[in-house]
DNA sequence: GCGATCAGCGGCACG
DNA sequence: CGTGCCGTTGATCGC
């Protein structure tokens, strides 16, 4: 394909459509950090919103790339020795990438209409504000206070009372738990034994956690409770051994 | 297009070559966690190890995905209301995405040759070998012991001693760091503290570091200090004030 | 805007 | 294999 002709209907397709563009090239990046790497067949996608991504034949990452607001330029280098080369600007932090280009395989625009928001359930979130509605999967008498706590709650994911009046730091993680989830609730839990003065209870709740994490838990004095989910083939997750409302079932009334 | 010429042009590309789809679908997804979208116009990419990438026409992330590894198969349903019905599984985990296209818009296989890697630069490994090599940058009369240490080095970044024969452990970062950094430096100065029953200095080595991060470093004992670096050029990053050799200029010998 | 954390994180390196 | 941790992490939410 003409390097001129490619030129041309990259720009026509720039900020308007996605642009695919396959061919040989080679890409240095400078910014955070920096990249090279030879020539070789790759696939370019331009997004209408500046983000620009190089894949390579495999791998699931793009070899290269650069995120929504990237500035795009295309020209053609070169008398003697015609390439196309793309520029992708970026400020804050200032970042470019080189795609240099002996040949162009190539080009095509897109139009894809697509109002859709895609819907994610089973998220950390979400099985939180579960839990929170029948803690007593955790711990019979647990009471949950996010609400109407006078605490930096920003962070912390549960935050209860047990039944002999103590407060309870509850920590739920969707996978795993490793050292990094111990650590993170033991500071929650010390903030908030520091700050009300009061003896505070932390529970780690997940799916599983590590055989060090584990260790390490029990030595810092807090707890782990298991927390076993399931995903459902409709809209949401479940927790088993819940009692109250599970979302779907809600939706008979 | 016709459906079954884009079935059999997708299973033609399929595990061999890069294949290109564009058209509306509806997306459901179902694994270790579970999503939906409704019907938009999408590109999805199927490469040869089984990567399988849906993306929108904004936005860095693909919407839906499935990493190398993953079967994708392809056919045509419903003899009165034809859709072609994409499914991308995998196992261990075990999930699976359903792609469902009323039409499809066109079709195209890519063979990309390209036996090219890419080589990064700036990565935290690579600042911290520099460092290694004259810690004077930190403080005066460092010693670094990674080699010859006897440790649980497995997780330290660098391992060194100072003039007054206290151990040092030095944690380097490429980003800012945040209470993340803190909390890991610490453990690891204790478990060395610890093991080796003798006094260990714990320094945390970064660009910058967050106020908070600052606060609780601080209490803890723990030491920062600056790591002023750039992205050079060619194929290396440079770190303010060091002296010994730097790589990119080792290629004159 | 910065800061902390989640993510279907993915990827790698090490035990 | 699991476990830990970096990443040009990106994306989100709270301040």
């Amino acid at each position: 394909m003409d390097l001129r002709e490619a030129q041309i209907e990259i720009q026509r397709g720039l900020r308007k459509k996605l642009v695919l563009i396959a061919g040989p090239c080679a890409i240095k990046y400078k910014g955070r950090a920096g990249s090279k790497i030879g020539e070789g067949e790759r696939l370019i996608l331009i997004k209408r919103d500046g983000t620009f991504l190089v894949h390579q034949n495999t791998g699931f990452k793009p070899v290269n790339y650069q995120p929504p607001g990237t500035r795009v330029s295309v020209k053609v280098e070169n008398e003697e020795n015609k390439r196309l080369v793309l520029k992708a600007r970026r400020r804050e932090p200032r970042e470019l990438i080189k795609v240099t280009m002996p040949e162009v395989h190539w080009v095509q625009n897109l139009e894809l209409k697509d109002d859709e928001q895609i819907d994610v359930y089973g998220t950390e979130r979400e099985l939180a504000d579960m839990l929170m509605d029948d803690l007593s999967v955790i711990e019979e008498d647990l009471k949950a206070k996010n609400k109407e706590c006078p605490l930096p709650q920003g962070d912390i994911d549960i935050f209860a009372e047990d039944k002999e009046g103590n407060y309870v730091v509850i920590e739920v993680k969707r996978n795993k738990a490793g050292l990094k989830a111990v650590t993170q609730l033991k500071r929650y839990t010390d903030q908030v034994k520091k700050s009300k003065n009061k003896k505070t209870r932390g529970i780690l709740c997940a799916p599983g956690i590590t055989d060090k994490a584990k260790n390490h838990l029990e030595k810092e004095g807090l707890e782990y409770s298991v927390l076993d989910f399931e995903i459902e083939d409709f809209d949401s997750a479940s927790i088993k051994g819940l009692r109250k409302k599970q979302k779907g079932l809600t939706e008979f009334n």
